[in-house]
DNA sequence: CCCGCATCTGACAACGTTGTCCAATCCAGA
DNA sequence: TCTGGATTGGACAACGTTGTCAGATGCGGG
């Protein structure tokens, strides 16, 4: 785990009992408070030796700030609030993951915060964590990410946004996101280069963008492969495991069921399998199938899922990030995809 | 800014631009800010009509205190804090969920921090988020639970503590969990009633207290059926897939392979199931399968795992709950468990 | 009618930091 | 040597709440 051992023996540094202060820390460098705020925040026109002192100090010390005082003092908290209401569980432990991680390397922290979508009050309710916090930004997630009134909201109250996912992107406001239809045109194309014909599709919650888009660049690939799937193989679903299944189940009870079934996430993908299984079909012999996100559960059931990789622990810090902000940058981000050919799909039966 | 209402209309209540602070209201209800500290704080001795009139004060402006003003000049920050390093995120989703769900039903957040179990600033660490947060309180997960360094590193700082299933409670330190023992022994018990008599099971990481207890009650309910399990049947795992997956390979390769296998926790029962399809055993025919936890993954693969039901997410809430605490309960709390059979088990083959 | 004891209320000082603003210092150039 | 601008340091007031403690009020009994 380590390479090198840091201290010897068990000359583990002792837990002081009381955390000291910025009084301590200007004590022991023999300069004022405000000297060692200056340097904890990397302003400028601090003397070499004076900043060395400081520094010294605050190792010897182990000083951190306290968060609370500094934000209540300064505009900043060092807090990052993640507001969601997705059922893909799956999905969300990425996103968390990958913001949570990337908080913790900047020295930051994160507040998730659970919500529902529909609820007329949300925009209030973001707005007053947000400013109580007085938090140094916002994550949402598909489907909070397109509330015209939250984005208002947020905006008028001048808190820092970034989306994830969005659907739409008027004026370029911060976002993070990835070409979910070219994604979406990949992963049918993959299934058209095994022979699949009768191709179906299960949708995505239709409040997401990524679900139309998904539907689209599918669509879109078919078309340019001349082929025209049935209306009634395209079915909705709403990305959870459960919807998934009832849409899976209404696809393969048909007469004239698809060869080939792309899911619009894996939680569905998943659930397809299961169905198919019920149905005693086994995947890939008598039927294939394609998720997306290459969330965990892709590579937990049998047989892992071939999918679209999607980089969600890596959006999820780019929009760290963006938060954090080095402010030069554009505030976009458009990751790529990848496509996981793994054991779910396979050559057309027969 | 102003208090007149920006916008009328839709209904809606409008978004304050500027939060309200707790003069806005003193001003309002014609009472010292120390009153209105008092009320939000359900302090007693306020007389009737002056609470009446603070909380319609309170209400009417839609006021919610600064939690870093809080913080900063009282003793709580009703903030607590959830530290983990479980290679299930199956099982963390859970225990995070219901953590998060109860914490925002008593006005509480969660500040969740991965960690390394393994790093021996760990103690440091942890108190020194504690103390600059004033943290309310501290949920610890296994294999953190055990580790005496935390244990009396926090004791010393004086910050309440919650153990989720710890090995060892000596002195009735808080805790929450489950008889991991007997829950086991249901689970042996069912293979047993099925008919197998080649019992093998994949154990736990041996951090976890709770690994040990199960391996226990396994050995126990088999021995009470005059079975012993050769010693090659039970094979060491570490709570994850990959780890379970391995395990689970080892066994299948067996000439005299178990006909049902009890896996330490659902990660593993899960790669269970894909090792058996992978060596092309059909679940539940040619072999059984028994997990622990219910977690999510459990009804998400084919066929759907039996498994012993943990009450998971109840456990967080029950320990957020003792934290909260409105101190009078034992600080205690043992939860019930089920078997939930489903169909990753069958009579054994022949 | 006044006293004393419960009850209730409010002034003011923390809490630990950052922002504002002015003072001190340093150095080059006149 | 003096001047003025550039640079660095420090005193003090926020920030929004709670804790302490003394003061105001009401009420029953002497």
């Amino acid at each position: 785990m380590t390479d090198i051992q840091l201290h010897a023996g068990n000359g583990r540094a002792p837990v002081p009992s009381r955390a000291a202060t910025i009084f301590d820390v200007a004590r022991r460098a023999g300069v004022s408070t405000k000297t060692v705020s200056r340097v904890l925040n990397n302003e400028a026109r601090v003397a070499e030796d004076t900043l060395a002192r400081v520094r010294a100090a605050v190792a010897d010390l182990d000083y951190r700030p306290n968060p609370n005082a500094r934000s209540l003092a300064g505009r900043r908290s060092y807090l990052i609030g993640l507001f969601y209401d997705n059922p893909s569980s799956n999905y969300m432990a990425d996103i968390k993951g990958g913001a949570i991680r990337r908080c913790q390397e900047k020295g930051y922290h994160l507040l998730t915060e659970p919500c529902e979508a529909d609820d007329p009050n949300l925009p209030r309710l973001m707005v007053g964590v947000a400013t109580r916090f007085r938090l140094d930004g916002l994550i949402l997630t598909p489907p909070l990410v397109d509330r015209q009134d939250v984005l208002d909201a947020v905006a008028a109250a001048n808190v820092p946004l970034v989306r994830i996912a969005p659907r739409t992107h008027p004026d370029r406001t911060a976002h993070v996101c990835m070409d979910d239809q070219a994604a979406a045109r990949l992963a049918a194309d993959h299934l058209a280069d095994l022979g699949h014909r009768r191709l179906g599709m299960i949708l995505g919650h239709p409040d997401h963008g990524a679900a139309e888009l998904r539907q689209r660049g599918f669509l879109q690939a078919a078309a340019d492969r001349g082929l025209t799937p049935l209306p009634h193989h395209i079915v909705p679903g709403d990305f959870s495991f459960a919807g998934g299944f009832a849409a899976a189940e209404r696809l393969l009870s048909l007469p004239d069921r698809p060869t080939a079934i792309f899911a619009g996430n894996d939680d569905m993908a998943a659930a397809t399998v299961a169905a198919a299984n019920k149905h005693g079909l086994q995947v890939p012999r008598d039927l294939s199938v394609v998720g997306f996100d290459d969330s965990p559960i892709a590579q937990v059931i049998w047989p892992p899922l071939t999918t679209i990789r999607q980089p969600t622990m890596a959006m999820a810090a780019a929009a760290v990030d963006l938060l954090i902000g080095d402010g030069e940058r554009e505030p976009v981000r458009q990751l790529g995809f990848e496509l996981m050919v793994r054991q779910s799909t396979g050559p057309v039966p027969g």
